[in-house]
DNA sequence: GGCTTGTATCGATGGGTTTCGATTCAGTGT
DNA sequence: ACACTGAATCGAAACCCATCGATACAAGCC
């Protein structure tokens, strides 16, 4: 059997540790849960339109009160989702009078976007067999 | 019962020539139930790592019975995410003789990684950052 | 053919998620 | 102070998911 153990590099530093991205080494346990949350925050349909409504809207910002009337969900649930996009990272709030705005965090978009960029170092051994 | 299914993203009528990304234009309804199954299937922390594994081993391959060994999860459960990666379109499998090999689709990969990545065009707003 | 090993599927279960109505909190205006 | 509106929090119910043991399928070996 070619069982081949995965070292698994012990660097259990702080959140902005070194970070090679998914496709070229193993994530290590920690890593791995950390990088799920955030991942588990986009994969929901309603969370994706929430985070694309705000990122693409020009100004930056968006008033809760324009995004809870795009869907047909109760404001609660609007509420809900949105505190799990920011708990996630992705993105932040600020309350302005009456209202509540909120806009993107790029850089944990931008990090994501990284860890699924496989490096210029990273060949891509899939040399013919790939189906169309 | 083998549904395979590939799922093919952002594809509303024609080839992917536009696609703008989460960043630049508000998701429709049936992109964003279709992107949140695959990042769905990223949001755990066992398949990140098994994703991980498979992507950044040298020779683009992994047999199964490298990667079950890797966690202290049971046989089958290894195999049920493996299932839900395969199904989010993340990796492929094939069998040779006795082994399994998983392999990378890093269209799937790269596609994310677009549209989590914010084009030129698309300027940043910049705000006051983080509330200081 | 049987035996062994590797992998996938099945059925059940415990825990988590989505959603809601009801309530509470925050801010504005009267 | 009171009323009103926007947004968050609080349970609760329906649903989904990760995990397991048991079982079935696939391939090689005796």
């Amino acid at each position: 059997m070619s069982n081949q153990e995965f070292v698994v590099l012990g660097q259990g530093g702080g959140p902005d540790a070194c970070r090679p991205g998914l496709l070229a080494a193993p994530l290590a346990e920690d890593q791995a849960a950390e990088l799920a949350k955030v991942f588990k925050a986009l994969g929901d349909p309603v969370r994706l339109r929430l985070l694309s409504m705000i990122a693409s809207r020009a100004g930056g910002e968006v008033c809760v009160c324009d995004l809870t009337p795009a869907f047909e969900l109760s404001q609660p649930t609007i509420s809900h989702h949105l505190k799990l996009l920011r708990e996630a990272g992705l993105i932040a709030s600020e309350r302005r009078g009456t209202w509540v705005h909120y806009r993107l965090l790029p850089e944990m978009t931008d990090r994501l976007a990284g860890i699924l960029t496989r490096t210029a170092g990273q060949p891509l051994h899939d040399s013919g067999e790939v189906p169309a």
